[in-house]
DNA sequence: CAGTGGTCTAGACCACGAT
DNA sequence: TCGTGGTCTAGACCACTGG
């Protein structure tokens, strides 16, 4: 058996005997090098796979740690991240990166809004103080005025609905995998180049209207998406 | 910059001048390294990143090539692969792997069909000769008897109705992001810890009782995923 | 300040693919 | 047979984290 993979089956088998808990922290790379009389280098080939499979992960410059368990989420449900992810025993907090004010500059406005002004509300979202998700929403600022002033740190559907009289009817969501973008990266305080989820979603009204446009960068172990068909 | 990235960006710009067409081959790893008076260690991760972003990807010993164009696919949806593939201009492929005796002794069949006796139908998808999917079909080998005299290279869905009588009614998929596991690394031609896209499927019909059980394996890199919704 | 992960060098051997 | 990618060694320096 390759070096890489008897390193890797070592640190599953930590796991899977539930010597180490999700959240803790693995040896560090160069005790595992100590252990297995070899380099770093081979070290880290056998933690990269372990983390492109999702049961470690890495923060920059703090180490290797175990992954939590995933978040089951809907992409094509509306549903509230608060109560979802407390339902599932996670502790959620999001935060505001920026409101940009109303702008026609942005590629997006152009290819979806017919060139009109949009808001540009960009968020990161936490489980248990890991940060797993940065969105970017787009919605029309002359639908939604005002919008920099209400509390976006909660459900932007439920402001939608109870401020501005505006109902989501349905939606589409198109799934890549794909890697963080660097700027993304750094808000996610993840590596350039770590793997994800990225998911584009159009949301509509029942008049066949583009209600917002949202961009999300997942880390791909932290969710799981359940889609119910037909 | 770091060297890695300026590795990076050269390909990248290769591929965006149009030079490099989809399924075409890269310069080797050594004519890189010559480059750019670099080492094997430091192109590898340039090349590791390209792949795990999806526009390049390996064939074992054969080399890097330009990733081809994604394929557009609704999980949820009772979708005709040949159809919908030949629809976005690819020249598909279906191979049959296997298709074993019925047994119950398959943790599926525990999990699922209350531990009776079960097929498991394994097939490689293909397009353009390009290996993208592994997927393993379970289904109670007493309502769907004879399964194996059946031509099992085109759509499942279609046989279970014309020869059984059996409609699906609805589905639900879980969908997350890890590696192939060996066994069907080794089936896809890739390497050991590639990245995929690992759906699970459960079609039911009408009176609410499981049809089958898929698990399916994408290659990350060939694989877009719509979602609609509410 | 010590230890960590992030990046990088300069080699090596092997198995497999193409020819 | 020769070139390729896959794996591995034995070091190095740097930036940042944490105590």
């Amino acid at each position: 058996m390759l070096l890489y993979q008897k390193i890797r089956n070592y640190i599953q088998d930590l796991l899977s005997q539930g010597s180490m808990q999700p959240g803790s922290k693995l040896p560090s790379e160069r005790d595992l090098q100590d252990t297995f009389n070899s380099t770093r280098i081979t070290v880290r080939e056998a933690l990269a796979r372990l983390e492109a499979e999702g049961v470690i992960y890495s923060q920059k410059r703090r180490g290797w740690f175990v992954t939590p368990q995933k978040l089951r989420w809907h992409p094509a449900r509306k549903v509230n991240f608060n109560r979802l992810t407390n339902e599932q025993g996670f502790a959620p907090k999001t935060e505001v990166i920026s409101i940009a004010p109303p702008s026609a500059m942005y590629s997006i406005a152009n290819d979806y809004f017919n060139g009109d002004a949009v808001y540009q509300l960009t968020r990161v979202r936490k489980l248990d103080g890991r940060a797993i998700l940065m969105e970017q929403i787009y919605c029309l600022a002359a639908r939604f005025n005002g919008l920099e002033k209400q509390p976006l740190n909660g459900s932007i559907t439920e402001i939608m609905s109870a401020q501005y009289q505006v109902e989501i009817s349905h939606e589409q969501c198109v799934i890549s995998v794909t890697v963080l973008p660097d700027d993304v990266a750094l808000k996610l305080e993840k590596n350039s180049g770590a793997p994800c989820l990225k998911v584009k979603r159009a949301r509509y009204d029942v008049h066949e209207q583009l209600v917002d446009y949202n961009i999300e960068y997942w880390l791909h172990d932290a969710i799981e998406m359940v889609v119910e068909g037909v």
